[in-house]
DNA sequence: GTGAAAGCGCTAACAC
DNA sequence: GTGTTAGCGCTTTCAC
């Protein structure tokens, strides 16, 4: 006959006291072999040490958290997981963390401005020593909770002109200008972009700017901006640019260069133009955003703009671990990780 | 003149007892009205939910959790978070969970099983309520601490012979027979595979079953296995596939229908089939798995085999909030989330 | 080098 | 419907 009652209890973890109990100390002496294990005297050590193994003991950091008023959490939120550039972002700062003992708390919003305010109330929660999300654009709220939190915060992916604390990132706007400024140069006659449009708290702002830098360089360049196309939602992706510049070679043919606010977007352009018979960069040059790996297997290879993204978030992890994380008064910085043109392929007329 | 004192200390969070004391209640009652508000009288309620708002109070969920013994979290260990389909298995997962209020706690560990295990260990000091990793091979050291944990562990991607406990996904060795089988019905003569090598830890060690099941059917169809080709280490990627791809063709050019283990890879192959002029899929067809976007996009589209992995998140999520997670005396479940090939233009002569 | 006491901010349990 | 008490499992602080 089966006790339901204790068939349904899960077995207990062993708490600290299991193990001082077992090893014959105080759990102050167990707590001391953990955080800092000299200060224990070696003898004392070892049984301490066994103890901790044969129970299978691991420390619950809710209660050191609580204790310590050190949660051991960092906070990112990300637009997406789902994009190779963000992940990698992730990666990096993860790395860095790990060997300081933080551990990376990521949510993500969808680009979608209202979710990321719900997500940092979510992770606030959990009582993040600091917070790191996409730049520039949030809001209010977000703003505000982020001010209330009282611990260092970090924008990434842009540099915004008024950051709320700390910035790791680079202009997407300048993104934007190069390009603009790399087509210009080359003599190109019928200069086009697509990106993806932003409507109240959802949309790639970022992506966004890089458009405005883009116009803001032709219109210095006294070029029309009609063939700069906003078309559908973020996030983009290969269908996204494979849409957008059927729609754009349907009513303008004669468009001969265009600028894609990512490589997603471009790798999506050149193969649409490949079924469609449209030679790049004989008709059509091509320039993405963000060197995904999948730009450099195509054939042409796509020429785009490099942003070191890994290092991006190693930085961010290095300013937090050896600066914010250490004195909460330094003074806010701006990082610019900065750009690169990559020139491949997919643009004619290399100029030398 | 400055305090030090005052402005190195930060701003200390509002607790519950601040509410208490404005709303002028006791601090449970702020507790009920944050848990269950139906048991507060409205006119009490009101006036704590000014005072959380004025103060801007976030509940502290490390101290909950304590108390509550529930943190809230599930863990999830994933191989990676820069592959699309693992992003959008925790994408699912993590729509499902916050629906229940629980929070993902997301890693990965870059297909080592030794990190597998210390990330492991990481997360069990979060007190997580459910575990979620990639299944089928782990270190014995993984097992133990997982049954140690007590709680429900969903391994997903694969259906272990013998699972740990839940298991959520498909058969990676029903995925390479099929392959297989598909090529040997349409007459080819040379038919290759491309995947990566497991050393020890490290590789992964689903595709490696996907590439198993391929040999087993070619073996069955009395092939031979000289094709197989097992070529760096995971993570595959584009660059993978084109060089796997360049040396199976320089050592086998008779070579005519190729299986990649993942799309990527395929996607890579026909990449570099392009280079060298070999025609896909007159002189190579060419098949993958998982169904990336890119397959969909490229010239020829790739034929694959797919998986949906959003609802394999969703379904774990579903079966963790409604049954695992509820009553912790469920039995094992084995759920196949099945697979469907998917035919575009990558092989030669589709059969009616 | 080690231990005892207090308390972190909540919730469970029970009283009224 | 609301309050009181106790305690979750640690770390901080201070004593020895």
């Amino acid at each position: 006959m089966s006790n339901p009652e204790a068939s349904s209890r899960r077995p207990r973890r062993p708490t600290i006291r299991d193990v001082s109990r077992l090893s014959g100390v105080s759990h102050m002496t167990v707590s001391r072999v953990i955080s800092t294990p000299d200060r224990v005297a070696p003898a004392t050590r070892e049984r301490v040490l066994e103890a901790i193994t044969s129970l299978g003991y691991v420390p619950d950091r809710a209660a050191g958290s609580l204790s310590s008023r050190r949660s051991g959490f960092v906070a990112l939120i990300l637009p997406t997981l789902n994009n190779a550039n963000f992940a990698i972002v992730a990666r990096g700062l993860s790395e860095v963390l790990h060997r300081q003992a933080y551990q990376l708390l990521i949510a993500y919003d969808d680009y979608d401005l209202a979710a990321e305010e719900s997500q940092l109330t979510q992770l606030l929660a959990r009582r993040p020593e600091a917070i790191v999300l996409t730049g520039a654009v949030h809001r209010p709220g977000t703003v505000q909770k982020l001010a209330a939190a009282g611990v260092p915060v970090v924008e990434i992916s842009d540099l915004p002109a008024r950051p709320i604390q700390h910035a790791v990132g680079f202009s997407n706007e300048e993104v934007g200008r190069i390009a603009a400024r790399y087509f210009i140069e080359r003599g190109f006659a019928h200069i086009g972009a697509i990106g993806s449009r932003c409507v109240g708290d959802k949309g790639d702002y970022r992506g966004d700017t890089r458009l405005r830098g883009f116009e803001a360089e032709l219109r210095a360049g006294g070029r029309s901006l009609d063939l700069v196309c906003r078309y559908g939602s973020a996030p983009v992706s290969f269908g996204h640019g494979a849409m957008a510049i059927g729609r754009l070679l349907d009513q303008n043919p004669d468009v001969d260069a265009v600028f894609a606010v990512s490589d997603l977007s471009a790798v999506g352009v050149v193969m649409e133009c490949q079924r469609r018979g449209v030679l790049v960069p004989d008709d059509l040059s091509v320039m993405g955003f963000g060197d995904f790996e999948i730009g450099r297997e195509i054939n042409p290879a796509l020429t785009t703009i490099h942003v070191d993204f890994y290092a991006l978030g190693q930085r961010v992890g290095e300013h937090l671990t050896e600066r914010a994380l250490v004195d909460c008064n330094v003074d806010a910085v701006s990082l610019d990780v900065g750009l690169r043109i990559i020139e491949r392929s997919s643009v004619k007329g290399k100029v030398r």
